[in-house]
DNA sequence: AGACCTTCTGAGAGCGCTCCCGCCTAATTC
DNA sequence: GAATTAGGCGGGAGCGCTCTCAGAAGGTCT
């Protein structure tokens, strides 16, 4: 760290100290304390002296000192975004990191907040990542997307009582009613969207799963089924493909559940496949093209999040719409009424999802 | 603001207040100076001592509080990252600026600096965008991305003396050199691309041109002009479509150079086209296959950028590929630089591109 | 006229840190 | 052995703000 604060510039006058409250006092011929008044927009001010000390502050374009204010507020008006896992979204779903900041970011500007965002890096030291955010104390609260079940700053951030919000159900905590968290009703959605298929007179309807560890593979699974229990049709686990929300994962998923309910030339052993993600159908159609199948009329199908790769794909996808825009803006939402609150109560919202029709489904 | 600081939580004892310098001091048996200095990595501290005091930090999770700091050192470890364009961005390249972030994020995470992120929103309130950056004194220094040429906050930043960089060239400004930018050869690259072209035996090239009041799309213009000159071809306006780097004005572009150019079953009027991007590049696609040409076989293509979505149009695209991820690194350590300078000097970069070719151009 | 509010304003303390200054001790020099 | 020097350490001031407290000014009531 240099000796001298002052840095200078080259022919240039050093950068002149920048006004404070006193400096904007001396020229309203007020005290500091009645700048600090008008500034935080306390009553018993006088608005002749209101508008005085208003017009120098607008005059000199003064804003005050915000370490200053943190320092004695304990607040920073600064809430902290933490996506863990960059690459792998990024390589999978490009649009739903920034559709999501750009949800938060709409909140926190409207409620005069800044983001500081960390996003975990390719060399996966997550170690020094946790390290780096928790001792970062610049943040009133934290919204943390997609990081899993036991991530290690969810347990500390209930340790220490520093306010926060998940961006997903954390699925197998037993204590989810002391976190805040904003999703999407998975189970119907998916429900929702087997339905769909029943309704088209398919019968024998495979799905391949997200990643099972995390709730939004678990949850749409569930759906799946519970609509084939409602509409009593068998849950055959040869018709079920473990996958990881991957392309590949959707490519290979297809072609085991090809492979596993024999010919399908002929027999109409598998009719329709429930995916749970765009990403993965992609692969699917790809795996099913390269099989020889046509889609939606050998095989139908049905995905979810409604990118818009959803539409590009030959034919488009029927998908279950997501609303990441407005995950990220009620979890700043959330989170800015829990800094705020006197007596914070810990808000679970779960967001409508609905289901867009295009021709994979077969019903266009 | 709550009258008192100390919320409180219900069933929980309130929040103590967290240690400072003062308590790690007295638990280590030494005054809050040497904890300072051991903190701040200075010298003159007896490696016993030093080593006391590490122990009794580490032992209590002690991190120096960053509003205290921030308000002697006038340094906050903060860098903002503005990114006024992002509904338009987000639309049209979703891997832009995530990507960026990411490189940027590697930096500060190595150099021991975060980020502040600013998102322009679609309501399109710039006034209020700009002013609440301003007068966030939070940041050290500032990235801003994709701002075009007369951005106000860079004449503020300017006029302040807040150290700077843009990830673009700000194409017409006269003042250049006292700005720090990081960008590619827009230039170099297009003439490469178009040169890729002509040694393919393509004669009648015409382009499709990004957004002419940005630096990227004059220069990628003018690297066009620059191969065919050096190849002694003409330069043909009626070749030359002028877009906006959109899907739309690229399927657009490609309907009015084969309007312009007139039959082009029959007659060569036209065999190569050069896209400014990859985006438009999927709209010129769907032009031409429109219009019943076959691509690469009636007219080839080369593009720009070399999203993924490059590889997934059919045929797959010849395009120059763009070092997003390290513009954004590339950007996070000039402005660090920057902000540790002594005396501060503005620093151009230009990143290297590569021509990768695919099958659009024929070559494959 | 005095007592009592009520509204407005200013002074002082203190948030937790860094940095300057000066004291103390031990090592080095003549 | 006295004088000097250097390393190691502590105390004080102050960064710019908020917040409490007390005083000044003005109005209302007995």
């Amino acid at each position: 760290m240099p000796a001298n604060n002052t840095r200078s510039y080259p022919n240039s006058q050093p950068t002149p100290r920048s006004q404070n409250l006193e400096d904007i006092a001396a020229k309203a011929g007020v005290s500091r304390s009645t700048v600090s008044r008008v500034i935080n927009n306390e009553p018993h001010v006088s608005e002749k002296t209101r508008h005085k000390v208003l017009a120098v502050i607008q005059a000199e374009g003064f804003t005050p000192n915000p370490a200053a204010r943190a320092l004695v507020t304990q607040r920073t008006q600064v809430i902290g975004v933490v996506i863990p896992q960059v690459p792998l979204i990024l390589f999978e779903d490009a649009y739903y990191f920034p559709t999501l900041l750009q949800g938060i970011s709409r909140v926190t500007n409207a409620r005069d907040y800044s983001m500081l965002l960390w996003l975990g890096q390719a060399d996966g030291d997550e170690e020094r990542f946790y390290n780096r955010i928790i001792s970062n104390r610049l943040m009133d609260g934290v919204i943390i997307a997609s990081a899993g079940e036991n991530y290690p700053l969810i347990d500390h951030f209930l340790r220490v009582q520093t306010p926060f919000v998940l961006v997903e159900r954390p699925a197998r905590r037993h204590d989810q009613n002391r976190i805040s968290y904003v999703t999407i009703d998975n189970i119907a959605a998916a429900r929702e969207a087997v339905t769909h298929l029943i309704r088209l007179g398919h019968t024998r309807i495979g799905t391949i799963t997200g990643n099972l560890a995390i709730a939004d593979g678990i949850d749409r699974l569930e759906g799946y089924k519970q609509a084939l229990y409602a509409a009593h049709l068998p849950v055959d686990n040869r018709l079920i493909a473990v996958g990881n929300f991957t392309y590949h994962s959707g490519y290979e998923g297809a072609q085991k559940l090809l492979a596993q309910v024999g010919d399908h030339q002929s027999g109409k052993a598998l009719d329709a496949i429930f995916v749970a993600s765009d990403i993965m159908a992609r692969g699917v159609v790809e795996a099913l093209q390269e099989a020889g199948l046509n889609v939606p009329d050998d095989i139908a199908l049905v995905s979810f999040d409604d990118l818009p790769t959803a539409q590009q794909v030959r034919p488009p996808l029927t998908s279950v719409h997501h609303p990441v825009e407005e995950k990220g803006a009620h979890a700043a939402d959330i989170l800015i009424d829990l800094i705020e609150a006197d007596d914070p109560v810990p808000q679970q919202i779960m967001l409508p999802t609905e289901l867009i029709i295009r021709q994979s489904c077969g019903e266009y």
